[in-house]
DNA sequence: TTTTTTTGTGACAAAATGGTGAAAGGTTCA
DNA sequence: TGAACCTTTCACCATTTTGTCACAAAAAAA
């Protein structure tokens, strides 16, 4: 199964992790299971469940510190499985960052649906798409370019450019095959009024292909020199 | 008055407590004042408060046990006032079912912010707890930005921030990886209408990255300088 | 091939920019 | 009111970025 939602079960009862599992694995869920604090922990480190199912009461490391810990390392939608109500206050009290929580004995049914509620809330709200504005990101094969971190990404890897090289390749990206010749550029992206020297042109060109070029050689050959024209932005095949 | 908010300010320290009295009459809420944990609990059982501000150490029953034997009648919010250090602990650590907590010495602005953030939160919230209830958190690996108690824990760690301070962290880290230059930052944040200077953003953030370094190496460099535009807030891996 | 034209490149000084500490001006509070 | 705190401004400094040039390399033309 490809892209399946994954969850993690923690529960030192083997049979509540044997229940959950059953009744998460009929709506086609991926289930990992963790008998203690610890062996969550690292499994959740490690892997990028979706969804992570913790008990509260467990011998050792509790649920609580669980939570703590992952925290400060991942933001994975947690659901926390409570025995009695008093133990709700000190889930719900502060900062523990758990996103909802059950309380036992629970419904099956009651778990599949918080499980799914939580799920669509955490896709469409997690920290990485919080805004519902129209992202500005210009995507190619081996080169990205988001607009709005002001990032460059040449295969997956971030370019750090300076912000004339970062302006000067987004001008060009955002207008593929299309040759500038150098005046254009002065004055689109330098924004001058009369010109300074052609030449800086292909100054800015170098060292903008240097800096792609040692992160990836395809995103480098994507500036391409027009002899006796200019430059433009230019998708290869390899 | 009718339909006052009506306060229970819990301390054996009169000084304290006329304070308090202070900072709340002026925002028009109704205090009442109890001397010691018999007395609140009595008053706080006769009488229907909007809200307890409970200290925990006072001679004879002490704050947490008033907010155990409480508990079992009724559900008044309460705000914990806890002395340094250990006793966040025992408050923060979920014995109880406090809703919030202040660490003397508190300055009035933060007891009124924090009274006023509890009370909206839970006049909308009613019975019906976290269900319905909209929580104002961002939480990112090392760093919990909780806009209702207007808090902000790094590695969970409570980090004490001016007031332009939090709200620079907060604005920026409700869209991360956009990048702000520094006008747009005095506009949305300072709320100018003509623009003061804008180095004026650079000291805070100074500000703001030396709290946070003090408290998480990982939460300071989650403000990113992007050279020749602004600032913004990242995540970045370790 | 040789010559001419155009582009790539390294070096370097000038300019721009952000970090920072201190001081001045405001605000809040006991 | 004065003290403590917060905010803003400013000037200095280190660092980064930029524009320019001279020369090497490459491509086109003769």
């Amino acid at each position: 199964m490809y892209n399946a939602i994954k969850i993690l079960v923690v529960d030192d009862e083997e049979r509540i992790r044997r229940l959950l599992k059953m009744y998460l694995e009929r709506e086609e869920y991926m289930i990992d299971e963790a008998e203690n604090g610890d062996v969550a922990l690292t499994k959740a480190l490690e892997n990028d469940y979706d969804l992570i199912l913790l008990d509260i009461m467990m011998p050792g490391k509790d649920g609580i510190e669980v939570c703590r810990e992952l925290r400060e390392k991942k933001t994975t939608p947690i659901i926390m499985l409570t025995a009695k109500g008093e133990e709700v206050n000190r889930v719900q009290g502060f900062e523990v960052g758990t996103d909802d929580y059950i309380v036992k004995p629970f419904s099956p049914r009651e778990v599949v649906l918080r499980v799914k509620a939580l799920l669509r809330r955490s896709s469409s709200t997690s920290y990485m798409q919080t805004e519902t504005t129209a992202k500005d990101v210009i995507v190619f094969p081996h080169l990205t370019i988001d607009n709005d971190a002001h990032r460059v990404l040449a295969d997956n890897k971030e370019v750090s450019l300076t912000p004339k090289e970062y302006e000067l390749l987004y001008f060009l990206a955002k207008s593929p095959d299309k040759v500038f010749d150098r005046e254009q550029l002065l004055k689109e992206v330098w924004h001058y009024e009369f010109f300074g020297d052609l030449r800086t042109v292909d100054t800015h060109v170098k060292r903008l292909r240097e800096k792609l070029n040692r992160i990836s050689e395809n995103a480098a050959k994507m500036i391409v020199t027009v002899w006796g024209v200019g430059y433009k932005f230019e998708v290869v095949n390899d």
